[in-house]
DNA sequence: GTCTATGTTAAAAAATTGTAAATTACTTCA
DNA sequence: TGAAGTAATTTACAATTTTTTAACATAGAC
């Protein structure tokens, strides 16, 4: 069920790494563990988990630090990040969030909770296991993992800029992105573009697959509509 | 700052609800208040409220029962919703995610955590100004998320300064909104135009959905009547 | 009746997007 | 390493749509 819903565990002591890695695994997810901020970090950019799950006091290098470290890295903008604190430490729970951490599960740590919460986490990011790998919307079928595309049972082959578009657009069909927001995601803040750019690459989209499917909300942006 | 962002605070005890409110407040937030789950829904029903605190005990009808009733709105899907349990009612936060919960916030409450809290839920949806995605009146639906209205069932589409009178003069059915406020929201304070530029927009609404729903105020100015 | 605020319409102006082709950047593979 | 091929971006212009203006009509207050 839960397929291929990576998470990875950062802590230092070893119990507590086993005891997530074991409730969370009964569960069906994909734990990966780390017992430093700077393992992590690398491992997160590799792997690109779903969900981190960090201990806020660590030596070396602790969880704020390393929350905010895993922030600045672009493709784990979206990544979901909650620490562990100890009940108390309601401080480190304000200075988490301002790390750009999504939410903080209290120590001692029941299995129970732990698991709600990170369902309850993973499904308000929508994250399922086919937001992982395949998306499905009737003729359109997408396995993000494989870098795949099929259109009628047919295979077809988009450019990175161009898949990276198509997975935006259809991960909320209906929604209108602006283009500032087209941008963001796809292109990156830091990369600066010409103004027809998207539009060309909208117009690959269409000519892949067929006109009628990305439509232009004009003075607003574009969105998928199936 | 969060200018129209509106939270609804839900609780029995009249200290808690006024802790609460002036504390809300104070960050900028609109806070309307209800002391029981019943009185609670009509009011998240009318005032589309973008976050609602809900405690879980309380007499009659529990915070529980009260979220699961709240989630079968259709135009209260997206609301975020968060419990307020005393610290170790480890029960009823599994209850309350099962009852669609997007958080909870322990008892006692303090004022620092409850902000970030908050913030960070509000940030995690989103939720900005003019995020509530969608706008339910009668015969009209307004999709912000899509871009889209929907008048007696039909999909009738509105240019971008159009839209955006709509969703204005609808965000409050019945307030005589004046020119100079229209021009301020809709065109902002840089823009000049001319004088008849509104009574245009305001005709294209008109044609667009039926004569009735948008009334002129000699004088003062326009309003939305359903 | 006059005067003012608003309604109406069509056309001009402005903004936005579409498209093809050229240019530049990046990859790949020998 | 360096062609050759592919992808990404820019350019220049066309097409389209939205927004505004302008000119005149109308209705209601006084």
């Amino acid at each position: 069920m839960n397929d291929n819903i990576k998470i990875l565990v950062v802590d230092d002591e070893e119990d507590i790494l086993e005891f997530l890695s074991y409730n969370l695994r009964a569960e069906g997810y994909d734990v990966i563990v780390a017992d430093n901020g700077i393992l992590a970090i690398e491992l997160a950019k590799q792997e690109q988990p779903s969900l981190i799950i960090l201990d806020v006091q660590m030596p070396d290098m602790d969880g704020i630090t390393t929350c905010e470290k895993i922030r600045e890295i672009p493709s784990l903008k979206e990544t979901v990040v909650t620490f562990l604190t100890a009940r108390s430490e309601d401080y480190s729970q304000i200075a988490g969030f301002e790390a750009g951490a999504d939410d903080y599960i209290t120590k001692p740590i029941r299995p129970k909770v732990l698991v709600s919460r990170v369902k309850a986490l993973l499904k308000r990011r929508g994250i399922t296991q086919d937001t992982n790998s395949i998306i499905e919307l009737g003729d359109i079928v997408i396995d993000k993992e494989k870098h795949l595309t099929t259109y009628k049972g047919q295979e077809v082959i988009f450019a990175k800029k161009e898949f990276k578009l198509l997975k935006l657009l259809i991960s909320k069909p209906g929604k209108v992105f602006t283009r500032e927001e087209i941008l963001e995601k796809v292109w990156g803040t830091d990369i600066i573009v010409g103004d027809r750019t998207i539009d060309v690459h909208i117009r690959k989209l269409r000519e892949k697959l067929a006109d009628h499917y990305v439509k232009t909300v004009k003075g607003v942006g574009y969105k998928f509509e199936y």
